[in-house]
DNA sequence: GCTAGTAATGAAACTCTTCTTCGTAAGTAA
DNA sequence: TTACTTACGAAGAAGAGTTTCATTACTAGC
């Protein structure tokens, strides 16, 4: 109820200062006149508040552009350097890195393979040792780091534990987020991969802007992820998305149709079944297509029950196996509007296997944008350096 | 991006307005010292607001409580009485309207019968008598209604298009919205009537003030209603909840198991086959039970897709069948203890018949609310009085 | 190389909103 | 009737934003 309180003086000066940091973050460097057309200030306010942001470090003056006609403008830029933050992807086979900056701008990235069934302080001691990789590969230190967020399989609740995960057996029943604050100076975020990716699709790959979305992660595990009202939809217990778990979805053994085809040769790789299959089927394999059509057809189900209770503006396809959308998208379409009230936008991702880091970021990004947008009464700015600098 | 754009000192003052008039809508009468509590306003500031607001008409004195120690203060409430709302409830047989202040406190109420294969102009021919009656029960005049919000059966499309409905024939195709925009001089609203309900239930029912709630509307026809993040969802093409359309769920035919029944006598009407089976389900007869079983499976399915895909804190049973809600929540919790990760609470309505009327003035109430909490930066404050008065 | 035109800058005067402070008013309790 | 408690109202001070106008820095044209 209290979010918008009113109040003193200083107060529109926050709001003010709020506004330019919003309108610097969503465009490039900009002209004094510009940021005041933004904002709806007078330019000698904007010229006030500019000052003060560049006296507490949040804004920085970038040369000006020669060229055009009367006195060249000053520009300013957001100061995305300020900190830094390293978004980190757990699966069950590897442990991704990557640290950007306050715009989400990826500078360092890692990869570092983990056995499924390593114990659980190796997975851990994974985890910093692919923090600590990205901060020296981009020249930085852990007093840099603003936020460690990490998206992980399993399902999740609000502290940040991890009540079950099928994928990782030492996972279940961690606490996770306990675990990295002990490990990390820094605030934590913990979140799942599907929803992640889901968020990474938003801000940066094939449903930018989109309001309200459902993410289908297709790949070895099926999940879900849900954008709605522009916002991660977590749920109450932070365990939303988990339709995999509905028997009649059958999305728990779907893949099955495609590991187990019979062009899929002898002695193959668990991970690259679906794969042959998959390929076979856009080189017209009949048995192939056959069983392309048996997965969608599940796929379908699950899907089609979030599009019936959602009405999404957009459905993305991501995940390893959308790598082989174009085989997957138009029978999952047809199968769609054979129910749907409303079809939504059918787009396959564009991300590839760092939308769960992306994700990580762009979800820390959005917890700085948040202290931009609506910042609790008594909040203060973040501090864009630490003290003693 | 620009919700909250700062500005103007104008503005600081229209912010404390703001503040203001949502402390007194939220509490009761107020003392000035009060209010200023509230807002974090000095007492001569919040005095200097509430003058406004008095001036503009939000806002009136109410004689001060004496009995207390020291000089009494002068305390001051909300106008609810500034504009009315009527909500309207179109169902296949009845036509149901209620008035209400803009308290969504409700001040009038009647109910209007219609045949379902009534011609198209009847039936807004009924809403019309039922919005005036209300407005002469109540002693008020067309000039006095702020907003009329009808929720209806049927697929809705952003317009206030009826795309699709089964139970009124004529309804198809309607442009809703545009032919009730001809009738009322005031602000329409259009809403499916299930979405209505669950938001009912989270401002007046059983689920107040959650912010994460699935409403189940179990009745001869099925539907749901999503509350997400403490607001509707209405979707992006407003056909939210209609999960009951997925083949799978089996929603639609489900209550046939309740219709059919062997307990049910020869020559009952339909509407009241269901509810036969449910009172003898409760008397412990074996059949009956059999059959509400069965419904309950059914019912289950696309229930656990909503709990698993949202991670809802409550899950509310409303509709016509909740009367016999203590027959059907303990089946219900049982199966979706089965496959959910986290158990929602599940309750039964208490909303009765009118949940849908009650929740047409909740949304009416909402958009009210919204104006207050995040006016647009052009829009002025709704004006309490007509112009000429 | 000089002059005119253009656009941004910087400083001053003014307005609006809020805060703090203090004396006054209107009740209750003894 | 007196003392105490609480609310009210007016005056002065401070902070933030606006408008206005002279100044500055650069481009274009002769």
């Amino acid at each position: 109820m209290a979010n918008l309180r009113g109040g003193d003086l200083s107060r529109l000066r926050q709001l003010n200062a709020l506004s330019a940091i919003r309108t610097l973050r969503g465009a490039g460097p900009l002209t004094l006149s510009a940021i005041a057309e933004w904002t709806g200030l007078s330019r000698p306010s904007t010229k006030e508040v500019v000052d003060e942001l560049m006296a507490l470090g949040w804004v920085a003056e970038v040369p000006p552009t020669p060229g055009t006609m009367g006195r060249p403008a000053r520009r300013y830029r957001f100061r995305a350097d300020s900190g830094y933050l390293v978004g980190v992807d757990v699966g069950a086979h590897n442990v991704r890195a990557a640290l950007a900056d306050l715009d989400g701008e990826v500078m360092a990235e890692i990869r570092q393979p983990v056995e499924p069934t390593a114990p659980l302080d190796d997975r851990l001691a994974a985890i910093e040792r692919a923090v600590r990789a990205t901060l020296s590969l981009s020249g930085k230190t852990m007093t840099d780091l603003w936020t460690v967020a990490v998206g992980t399989t399993g399902v999740l609740n609000r502290e940040g534990r991890i009540t079950y995960c099928s994928a990782i057996p030492a996972w279940t029943g961690l606490d996770l987020a306990g675990r990295l604050r002990e490990m990390f100076p820094c605030e934590v975020l913990i979140e799942n991969d599907s929803r992640l990716a889901a968020l990474a699709e938003t801000r940066r790959g094939t449903a930018r802007n989109v309001q309200d979305m459902v993410f289908l992660h297709v790949a070895r595990r099926m999940g879900a992820g849900l954008i709605i009202n522009g916002r991660l939809h977590r749920g109450f217990g932070a365990a939303a998305g988990e339709i995999a778990l509905l028997p009649q979805a059958r999305w728990i053994e779907a893949p099955e149709h495609l590991n187990d085809c019979a062009v899929v040769p002898e002695g193959t790789s668990p991970e690259d079944a679906a794969g042959r299959t998959l390929a076979a089927a856009r080189d017209g394999d009949q048995v192939a297509l056959a069983a392309v059509d048996r997965y969608v057809d599940d796929l379908a189900i699950g899907t089609a029950a979030m599009v019936l209770l959602l009405d999404p503006e957009v459905v993305v396809l991501g995940g390893g196996f959308s790598r082989s959308a174009d085989v997957l998208l138009a029978p999952l379409r047809r199968r769609l509007e054979a129910v749907c009230v409303r079809m939504p936008d059918l787009r396959a991702s564009t991300l590839g296997d760092e939308c769960v880091v992306l994700g990580a970021i762009d979800y820390a990004v959005g917890r700085l944008d948040q202290q931009f947008s609506a910042p609790e009464s008594g909040q203060a700015l973040p501090q864009p350096f630490p003290a003693g600098r």
